[in-house]
DNA sequence: GGTTTTTTCGTAAATGTAGAACAAATTGAT
DNA sequence: ATCAATTTGTTCTACATTTACGAAAAAACC
């Protein structure tokens, strides 16, 4: 499965690098995982699924500028790229397909 | 991770379980995933998700009638729980949650 | 017994989880 | 101005879970 499908939490991180352009860097990406579904990554895990994602290509990443503020080390920023984008997109409509094709009846037996 | 996120691979399966309701079982499975997704996954790898789908309390499983025509083993037939509706749903509706919130210039860098 | 169909089992590889260790930038004290 | 302390962030290391593959075992029919 090397190189070509996407972890489900390394969709989850493409998504949140989306909502977060263009300021998408390790920290800010596991806040913005709690934030919009609850779910509490550890920093590491983040930045593995980073790196996994820049390795197939579906990520891009630069330092940040050095004019920061308070203290701390430069950012290291991510953007999609479009290899990223058309796996995102792939995975979308994929889905939409199947659950089109799913009838009434095979939902919810107990 | 146990117990409480679906893979990315389960998620697919619980899709085309829901696709080929009620006759879903681990070869017609495996053969759906490629007709549907050009994908061809190992048998083994469809029944170890099975198994763990079901443990999660997401499928049900029970064994198909022994009316069979030609020799063979009786089919082990699954159906999507209340929960795994539930589980589906929830990714869903996340995700298009995130995806509403990417504005078009995160796309498509090179 | 022999053949067919299907599941189970064992092993390896990829992905996910976790947090400590390390690095770089700013602040404040001397 | 220099140096330690603090802050912010990334890299490293270890392990758990999920995914992948195919051989072996089971069960049904002839």
């Amino acid at each position: 499965m090397k190189g070509t499908h996407l972890g489900e939490f390394e969709e989850l991180v493409l998504l949140i690098i989306g909502v977060l352009y263009p300021d998408a860097y390790g920290l800010a990406i596991r806040n913005e995982i709690r934030k919009q579904t609850g779910r509490s990554a550890a920093i590491g895990a983040v930045h593995s699924a980073l790196s996994r994602l820049e390795e197939k290509g579906f990520l891009k990443s630069h330092l940040g500028d050095s004019t920061s503020e308070r203290g701390g080390r430069r950012k290291k920023l991510y953007i999609i790229t479009a290899e990223g984008k058309k796996a995102v997109e792939h995975n979308r409509s994929l889905r939409n397909l199947l659950w089109n094709q799913i009838p009434d009846l095979a939902w919810g037996h107990s």
